[in-house]
DNA sequence: TATGAATGAGAGTTCATTCAT
DNA sequence: TATGAATGAACTCTCATTCAT
């Protein structure tokens, strides 16, 4: 019976307009009117378009991806970890609703942002994720579970795989082209089994 | 002793700038003046800039990008062919520069557009880039060069490990990573191995 | 052991603030703030920022200035009185302490005041000190201590210089003009003769 | 027959909004409106309501103001040359229109600007109306004229009875007080007189 | 009585588009 | 055909004032 106070209500209706229509094109008045609230009334939470971007992005985006951390405690292995960092993502931009048009946005580094500070934000996302599959690729190595190659083009590899498997899931890809009706399991097994062949450790 | 037409000059200035600045932060007047016309004849021969920018995108980057088509019909093995993709796209990418601020939005779909219909003329490049990839893929599933999984799947791994790569390679990602100094020949070799393992029929 | 009231308080802030910062540049909330009170504290005891400065400005300024009157009483000769209201004005101004940025406001008809009524409020400043100095020509007219010219032409020239000599003193004017460095007793004294000069009865 | 282009009529509409309204009261909008354009093309000739102003200052204002050079030039002595200080800068006056509620706010050094270089420029017009009467001062010392006071007291008191005359005779005084109904020639003679007495050299 | 969260009219500025020349 | 001066809708942000508590 938790009652949600103003600035949950502007930073919830803010995501959801940044997400759906990008930076640019999301207006002040569109996230008060959302928010149920006065324009102004923005400006007293937060102080300026940007800065409220950022808190959105901090608190809205950021937090839910680091709950990943909490998950890759439970797993054992390296490929284990990469299987469960998939799904997590994967479930993530479910719950993120149907509204997906910022996610290229804030998984490329692009950015309508005047302020130099605030356009790092959107790096921190990457950062993070990357730092994390870095971590589990290295982790993987030495376990001898993954091949001895770059590791870091070990993680990207395996990043950009995974962004892009997800931006398709998510139709944020072409709308007219041949179109995977729907997301099976043996799709997502062949998924799994491409990307971690391409850094296991070969048998002998 | 080609004369350049005042169309071309204009789409020239607009492609530098669009995949310079982005759509958003390209101004008309800038476009104009930078192709030494008037802002007026912008509107003589293209009606709105959302158009200019649907032209500059097929006359211009997709004209570009569809070159691969060239240089794949040289190559014998989808291995090769894979190959020279990514060493093609490299290219393409240094090509434009060292301004490619719009190489982001572009891969991505994200979009300041308003017009819906002119968002998926992004989605021509994904489209054309996906199904040369897909192509690609099904012919060295026929060739038993690759394993026999879902071949979407597969394209679509590959193709998300190239694109993250080039916008790694060409600093598209968070500033103060851990980036690797010099594209060095193993990194790209090693690179190559792992999306290329991750395909291969495996040998018995 | 007096217990200042909130309206006290507040028209101190105000008047402080105002006389720092001019009209336009003093909030509210920051009178309210300064005050130690709350911004809608302040609606309860003045119906407007405009009725509040009207306040401030008969009960603060204009009463300030009012003093004059002990000091003239115990003076003799009209020349004698003349030197005190410019030792008078001189030492309330320095009174005011080092943020006169609202004297040249407050000493010309200057005004950001829409309410044309207000406007002339700050009229009353002029018209006391214009009065008081006109008085006192006219006491020396008929003392024989000054000329018989016109005595309203006396009085402005007189006040003019005053205002002028004030200002002057405390930094109003271009700060990049030859300043004098230090008001001197012989510069004072200088200004007082010319005035002086200016009016006083010729000898014969 | 000239023709204003639209920069004059903007000038001069600014102008007159300026003086009349003060620098915060005047709105863009009520610029374009009098000046017969639309609010957009102000922005076309000047980049900002604060460097339109400076262009206002210097263009009509301070330049008007400067015109006093040609006249001092035909005077010999500096008794003749303060007599026509005055009445030109009572004949500017009254050329500004009977709509001067600005000329305080430029007399006086206040100011609503943000920008600190602009606040400067209000310090224009007096440092070099200023610095004329001081080398008129300074002139009539060196002839014997004057007498040998300190010259800055004694242009400050000269410069501050003419503001004062100015000011008075051009309504910025208070309303209600009693006002000289017309301004005679006895008036100015007795006010010319006042100032120069007190700076003339005594005859012995 | 005292509060400060909430408000929205109104400010300066931008820029794609129009249109008289 | 080619132009650029002119436009105004739309943007972000400010702050005096209101009012439920």
């Amino acid at each position: 019976m938790e009652k949600k106070t103003k600035r949950d209500l502007m930073l919830e209706a803010a995501f959801k307009l940044f997400i759906k229509h990008g930076y640019k094109d999301t207006k002040v008045i569109d996230i008060a009117d959302s928010a149920g609230i006065g324009k102004g009334t923005v400006y007293e939470y937060f102080p300026s378009k940007e800065l409220l971007f950022s808190q959105v992005f901090k608190e809205k985006i950021l937090a839910e991806y680091k709950k990943i951390e909490i998950l890759l405690s439970t797993k054992e292995t390296a490929e284990e970890k990469i299987v469960a960092f998939v799904q997590f993502e994967y479930a993530n931009s479910k719950k993120f609703g149907d509204t997906l048009q910022m996610l290229p946005e804030m998984m490329m580094n692009t950015s309508a942002l005047k302020n130099k500070g605030l356009q790092n934000i959107l790096s921190l996302l990457w950062e993070y994720r990357f730092n994390t599959m870095h971590s589990i690729i290295l982790e993987g190595i030495k376990n001898k579970e993954f091949t001895s190659l770059n590791s870091e083009m070990m993680a990207i590899s395996v990043m950009g795989s995974i962004n892009f498997y997800i931006l398709y899931e998510f139709d944020m890809m072409p709308k007219d082209w041949p179109k995977i009706v729907e997301n099976s399991k043996w799709e997502f097994d062949d998924f799994m089994e491409i990307i971690l062949t391409g850094i296991r450790q070969k048998s002998i």
